[in-house]
DNA sequence: GTTGTGACTACCA
DNA sequence: ATGGTAGCCACAA
């Protein structure tokens, strides 16, 4: 498979589905571990376009320095931290501490 | 072909 | 820590 279709957008959705529970990776990780280092912003650009069911766990998709992509009060921001909170990734202040949270795939 | 945009990053003052 | 800048690249107009 993977000649240079734009089924990246696939691939992204897979490797994201793949992040386990109560751990979170960044936008650059994910572009990284798709053999595409250079399209971090291509990832987000991907997530927008999620159905609202989603089974995907977008919300453990964080900024490089482990803040949510959103400000700071949105609802999408609050939704995140929620549904991160939820199975235990715990914030400090604005952002989730990767120190202790990121994915070592 | 060009231009503008964005759920990004790294670097530097 | 905080703010500005430059590089990045798929995509839509």
């Amino acid at each position: 498979m993977n000649k240079k279709d734009s089924s990246l957008r696939e691939l992204i959705w897979q490797v994201v589905a793949t992040i386990p529970r109560g751990k979170v990776a960044s936008y650059g990780q994910i572009a990284r571990l798709c053999g595409y280092p250079s399209h971090a912003r291509y990832v987000g650009t991907t997530m927008k376009d999620l159905p609202r069911g989603t089974k995907l766990p977008w919300h453990r998709v964080l900024r490089s320095n482990g803040a949510p992509a959103f400000p700071p009060g949105s609802a999408a921001y609050k939704k995140q931290k929620e549904l991160l909170e939820r199975e235990k990734v715990i914030f400090k202040g604005f952002k989730v501490p990767l120190k202790q949270y990121q994915w070592d795939a």
